[in-house]
DNA sequence: TTTATTTTGTAATAAAACTACACAATGAAT
DNA sequence: ATTCATTGTGTAGTTTTATTACAAAATAAA
């Protein structure tokens, strides 16, 4: 639509000129003026806003205002910006907001099929699940154990390093760690995969690329963001590794065939609307 | 919007109700039809369709429209599909994430500038926080702990129900809550909101629009998504959560200057790259 | 310059959105 | 069960907004 005022622009009357003009300059204004208010900008009357509408094929001023919003919703794209202390409340949150959708997007063009693959067939041959995360990871393990335990084999989180040296120590051939670490260079989780390898246990990370972690992993699912406008915590990245671990648990579903998906979409209505 | 008025819908009025669902029946007929029209369809009357429109946040009927309108052009660039067994990994991958951003985008036009501020206003005038969430919900609390303990005054989140309601007695007038709920209606969390106002305590509740827990928050930051297609658990909500957790976190750091931000990033790098 | 044609604005009309208020339904307290 | 208070809903009127009809400028052609 702003294009196509833009193309037909010079085809226009001068007055109607001047509308195109006005709506260009500042298209999030119009698309919430009244007729008049648009006019009283353009220093034209009202009329020839209509008729700059009908030049548009519109059939009138609203149906012209509802295609121009329609337009710049769909313009919407995401990028990173920093956020400064001279932001309103609003803008504040479009700029964060629209970071973390950036990161999703990015997320969603780097998924490596292959990688996914083996950590389907890896969860498939084992017997049960332990997920270790530390810090801010802890609260994406946990949140992936929800999940997991669902898919028929015990799944169990544990956020303190010592108690993860314990567990992975005790585990066998038969089970799964999946380890959350968003640098992938803590020297406990790294330490702990290390002794649940000795222990002969499958391993699938959830880190950066290339990361310490991801190399002595059996299967990586990488999760990289552009942290520089994270002020607390990495939550682009926790973001990042909860919807990886989601698409993995619902991959491991959905090999079960639809009957499994439909079980699990009944279990869920059940549990969630009473307890969350 | 569709999904907040889906949301909404529970908490809204009979006859409100009646417009709900006939807005939803055939949205692409709504954004074109008038008030007269729309009432018509749903057999209430006119003023109902503008108190529905208040009630989902408009200031009025056009500007509903002209948002559901914005819903509905952007649902063409990232939207919802069903998982099948049929999909490969990469598709399975592609659909998840699609859904996730299509929801964090809906959040974004969703953002109430006024709530935000009243919950900055709110966390600045407190001496310590408390975070609620139970189930799914713990998780965001717990990560929203992470962040808002650096702000400077002491943040806690309790996931046991019982803990939280033995915690919530002993608030009195200058302790925050921040509540975590999807759906917004667990009668725990609610149970435990009543205590926490009883001990005058303020309430900041992250939630569905208009549910119970919304209804009875000092202030309610509202996260409505889509939730069709999530198979385990309301992974869309939770990111929602998280992000609008975040959003008031850096609000809240973004008050006290671009000195506070610095300290904060400097902060992050040197915690982080340790533990995480 | 005159005349036809196009362009633009004024003023009236129609339609839509919104407000104030009154009646109806619901629920709590006696 | 009856009254009172509260909440919800509709009727009727007001204001605002969009649209039309038409007349006055402006422009171009004869």
């Amino acid at each position: 639509m702003l294009s196509k005022i833009k193309a037909a622009r010079s085809g226009l009357r001068k007055s109607e000129q001047k509308v195109a003009d006005a709506v260009i300059d500042d298209p999030d204004e119009a698309v919430q003026s009244s007729i008049h208010a648009i006019a009283t900008r353009a220093k034209v009357s009202e009329p020839t806003v209509i008729r700059f509408c009908r030049a548009l094929d519109c059939v009138g001023f609203q149906q012209f205002k509802l295609k121009l919003a329609q337009d710049l919703a769909r313009r919407g794209t995401f990028f990173y910006q920093d956020v400064t202390a001279q932001d309103t409340s609003k803008q504040l949150a479009s700029k964060l907001l629209d970071g973390a959708i950036a990161s999703l997007v990015q997320i969603r063009d780097q998924i490596n099929e292959e990688s996914l693959d083996r950590a389907i067939a890896l969860y498939e041959a084992c017997s049960r699940v332990e997920l270790y995360g530390s810090g801010g990871s802890a609260v994406v393990a946990e949140d992936a154990q929800l999940k997991f335990f669902r898919l028929g084999k015990p799944a169990i989180a544990y956020s303190d390093p010592h108690i993860q040296h314990a567990a992975a120590a005790l585990l066998d051939r038969d089970a799964l760690v999946i380890a959350v670490s968003h640098s992938g260079r803590s020297s406990d989780i790294l330490k702990t995969v290390e002794i649940a390898r000795a222990a002969r246990a499958k391993v699938i990370s959830v880190t950066a690329t290339r990361s310490p972690l991801a190399q002595c992993s059996d299967v990586a699912l990488t999760v990289d963001v552009n942290e520089d406008s994270d002020i607390f915590s990495p939550v682009k990245s926790r973001l990042g590794q909860m919807v990886v671990l989601d698409v993995l648990a619902v991959g491991v579903a959905v090999r079960g065939g639809d009957h499994m998906l439909e079980q699990l979409a009944r279990a869920r209505r059940a549990i969630d609307f009473k307890f969350v």
